[in-house]
DNA sequence: GTGGTCACG
DNA sequence: ACGTACGTGACCACT
């Protein structure tokens, strides 16, 4: 029979170094598992095992064995990220009826050495599935190594280990004993490495025969008197790395043949750790695991008697609350025991105007329905996926059955296809109770819910583009990137394709002979920061980013955007509400969030966004809210002062931290207070201020040094943010939006850092998040009940765009300030921009 | 599928 | 010793 043998240890450590670190919303680390998982399944996949034991190291007070009375003791232990993750795996394994071995006083590669010897005895064949190369010495013709590394599996065989190392599996052990290893504490022989070791071991095949005969050998008289000085410590090191296999564990193969799993108790702990891909993976569906939510205790059973009938306009007439789902053709509304379905968009439309209080999940895209069909859509009250990310903005989607597993909330699996339908009652019923115990009732009512509807409309609405327009300038692009393309091979002496980062690298840094700065996981970076250093040293480094920024334009904006040209001649993105961490909204498909604009050549692309006949395009974009947010948030006199006064901002710091008159500002003094602004928002560093304004890291320390001391205030809030994250795990913006911040409560020092900047960034980023959020439904509703032609398209993070009749845009535009500046009472002015124009790029002013 | 690069706020 | 500012999405090369 086969047997896999694991070294749980050493795979698990090679599962948490080799995946970001990454945690449930709990704050449970979970890399570790997942990686160690992955690499389980795969294994289990190749060898199709009958038996299957995993060994861990078990290490007592009283040491009794060898390896670790005290050469291995002092080894690190493990950070706590992965200690944390350690029983989690033992559990797991448990569940899944796999052995788990751990033998007190020995490590987890003795238990495989004795495994597979006993295998090896008894003629059955033992696979050792392992990280650790050290193991490489049980190899034979029964044994199969099958070592871990980052990117594969090495299935090592007698034969491909002798193609490997030159020497038998065996003499693995010889070769430590001479050559040492530090990471185990074998000393070996003093001066003798990997490579002399090997000769030596190729020739003379065993310490013993080298140690009989190296004095009358032809070696150098170096080697021998290292050789001479090193007898003991060899002797010493070959017992040390000589993996034991006489551990007093149970060496039946048949004793490890895998017993039955728990679907139930592995479903709970998936769901519980958020590894939902993994319990797919294991054919577990997430239902088995969760218990009767305590709203549907036990009177109930798991399975509802479900009267289904079709939906009529008797029944949508008496319906007062309900929950319902609706997937553009299909809709089944769920009251009590009873689901009424239909396909008539004549009922659906009914049933969405009706009074009767709904529930739902993608509530935006059944606002579209509605408005598609000129009909309304009322008393929308509940969407599950925007409940579920408002308590946790981390997630990567919300489905109702996740939601579930993840909220404890049965899930009627047992009825089907109706599962959705019937566990959206008592979902919605346990995340609103979190989101009012959490403060975030009026987050969900009067912001994201009323959301949904304005999103839809402008989702719905577009904006017109100009499709010969962008054509032509496609057009253009392509005969300069011919031509910039045809200048760049002339200056290389070859052609290659100088969008592959490889292959350009090896052009500049190797055959051109450049100065390669920055690496990359991969080779040597070529990004424009890296490019921009050398532009002075060879002319092709700026065709080079001249052939990035028209490929760039060609391939993103005009090829990208012609391909979504809707049939009415506009573009209808889709903003996406539960998408990002801090509480933004984001648009894909195109994503119209970042069209260009910062460059002369990008910004001719918003000439082509236009406002339809008859019509035109209102622009407004709130001046530095984020700062203006920093300034209410803090409380910081100065800075209030700074904003009521009128004054540009990045002007008046510059004044303030280097200490003159505003009129002596100089550009540079401003630009580089501009910089140290930004760097407040982000979560200030003095290495990356250096760079970014081109100075030593000190003059940058002072800079921030002398700002903080400007602004105290600044300081003290940024201070308690980031010890108020740490303390609760999540920061909050000023309407009561959460974030977790898992980082925090890393050991490691970078993620940490990166932790703190997040605590002091995502108050002020999803602050102004919300801000927006709030003028948008503001201006929508005002539009709406003011009965104007003008109609909101596009936000930007910052910026509001309407299309409006050339009757209503004067009337629009003053709203669209008006609403924006007086979205929150705030201790500092909200200062709007607004403009007007046919194109986007006219009325971005 | 991941990494590099670059567009935006 | 190491990595280096916050938040996104799209495209290309390469594995």
């Amino acid at each position: 029979m086969k047997l896999l043998a694991i070294d749980g240890n050493s795979i698990l450590n090679r599962a948490f170094y080799g995946i970001k670190l990454l945690s449930n919303k709990k704050g449970v680390f979970t890399n570790a598992v997942f990686g160690f998982m992955n690499i389980y399944l795969k294994n289990i996949a190749d060898v199709k095992p009958d038996a299957v034991a995993v060994a861990f190291d078990l290490r007592t007070p009283t040491f009794r064995h060898k390896a670790v009375s005290y050469y291995k003791a002092n080894r690190k232990g493990m950070p706590p990220e992965l200690a944390q993750q350690l029983p989690l795996v033992k559990e797991l394994l448990t569940l899944m009826g796999v052995k788990i071995i751990e033998c007190e006083g020995y490590e987890a590669d003795d238990v495989l050495g004795t495994l597979s010897k006993s295998c090896s005895d008894s003629g059955n064949h033992c696979f050792v599935l392992t990280g650790d190369r050290d193991s490489l010495q049980l190899i034979d013709d029964n044994v199969t190594v099958l070592l871990a590394t980052n990117k594969e599996t090495i299935h090592y065989t007698p034969q491909r280990f002798n193609d490997d190392y030159g020497f038998e599996p065996i003499k693995l052990i010889d070769l430590k004993a001479l050559m040492g290893d530090s990471s185990d504490n074998i000393p070996g022989v003093a001066g003798i490495g990997e490579k002399t070791a090997s000769a030596l071991i190729k020739e003379y095949g065993s310490v013993e025969n080298l140690y009989a005969n190296y004095e009358e050998s032809g070696l150098t008289k170096g080697v021998k008197t290292k050789l001479a000085n090193g007898t003991e410590a060899a002797k010493e090191s070959k017992w040390l790395a000589t993996i034991v296999h006489d551990a007093p564990i149970d060496i039946n193969p048949e004793s490890y043949i895998p017993a039955s799993a728990d679907s139930a108790g592995i479903s709970r702990l998936l769901s519980e750790l958020e590894m939902f891909k993994l319990l797919e993976k294991l054919n577990i569906s997430v239902s088995e695991g969760t218990d009767r939510a305590p709203e549907e205790s036990s009177e109930k059973a798991p399975v509802i008697q479900i009267n289904e009938s079709s939906l009529t306009q008797d029944i949508i007439a008496k319906l007062t609350e309900c929950e319902y789902l609706f997937d553009g053709s299909i809709l089944k509304v769920r009251n009590e025991n009873n689901v009424y379905t239909t396909d008539s968009e004549q009922l659906i439309c009914d049933f969405f105007e009706s009074d009767c209080i709904k529930s739902t999940d993608d509530a935006k895209a059944h606002y579209r329905y509605a408005m598609a069909h000129g009909r309304e859509l009322n008393n929308l009250k509940n969407d599950a996926s925007i409940c579920g990310y408002l308590l946790n903005t981390s997630a990567s989607d919300y489905t109702i059955e996740k939601l579930c597993a993840e909220y404890k909330i049965h899930y009627y699996s047992e009825n089907g296809n109706l599962a959705d339908l019937l566990s959206l009652n008592g979902l919605i019923r346990k995340l609103r109770t979190e989101i009012a115990d959490e403060g975030m009732t009026e987050l969900l009512d009067r912001i994201e819910m009323p959301l949904t509807e304005v999103l839809a409309s402008m989702e719905d609405i577009g904006i017109r583009i100009d499709r010969k327009g962008v054509e032509e300038f496609g057009t253009a692009l392509s005969e300069m990137i011919e031509e910039t393309q045809q200048i760049i091979y002339d200056e290389a002496g070859h052609e290659f394709n100088i969008s592959s980062p490889k292959q350009l690298a090896a052009v500049l840094f190797e055959e051109l002979g450049l100065p390669a700065r920055k690496k990359t996981k991969s080779g040597y970076s070529t990004s424009a920061d890296v490019l921009e250093e050398l532009r002075s040293q060879s002319p092709i480094v700026d065709n080079v980013l001249k052939y990035r920024q028209y490929t760039k334009l060609s391939s993103t904006y005009v090829a990208g955007l012609l391909d979504k040209i809707a049939p009415d001649g506009r573009i209808h993105t889709w903003f996406r509400q539960t998408e990002t961490r801090t509480g933004r909204i984001s648009s894909t498909e195109p994503n119209m969030q970042n069209i260009p604009v910062r460059t002369e050549l990008g910004s001719q692309m918003r000439k082509f966004f236009t406002a339809a006949e008859g019509k035109t395009l209102v622009d407004a974009d709130y001046s530095q809210i984020e700062l203006r947010v920093m300034a209410h948030l803090c409380g910081d006199e100065n800075m209030i002062d700074a904003f009521s006064s009128g004054e540009d901002i990045h002007t008046s710091t510059a004044a303030q931290v280097f200490d003159m008159p505003v009129f002596m500002v100089t550009p540079e003094m401003r630009s580089a207070a501009k910089a140290v602004n930004f760097g407040i928002i982000y979560g200030i560093g003095a290495f990356s201020l250096s760079k970014d304004i081109g100075t030593s890291v000190a003059q940058a320390k002072k800079y921030i040094a002398d700002y903080l001391a400007k602004y105290p205030k600044v300081n003290r809030f940024m201070e308690a943010t980031v010890e108020n994250a740490v303390r609760d795990g999540f920061v909050t913006t000023m309407l009561g939006r959460k974030r977790r911040i898992p980082e925090l409560a890393s050991s490691n020092k970078v993620l940490q850092a990166a932790g703190k900047r997040i605590a002091m960034n995502t108050p002020v980023q999803g602050t102004a998040a919300d801000l927006i959020k709030i003028a948008m439904i503001n201006v929508y509703n005002r539009l709406k009940t003011e009965k104007l032609d003008a109609k909101l398209i596009l936000q930007v993070h910052d910026e509001l765009i309407l299309e409006a009749s050339l009757n209503d845009a004067q009337r629009a535009s003053e709203i669209l300030k008006e609403e924006m500046q007086g979205v929150y009472d705030m201790r500092v002015p909200l200062a709007v921009d607004v403009h007007t124009g046919n194109s986007w790029y006219d009325a971005k002013g």
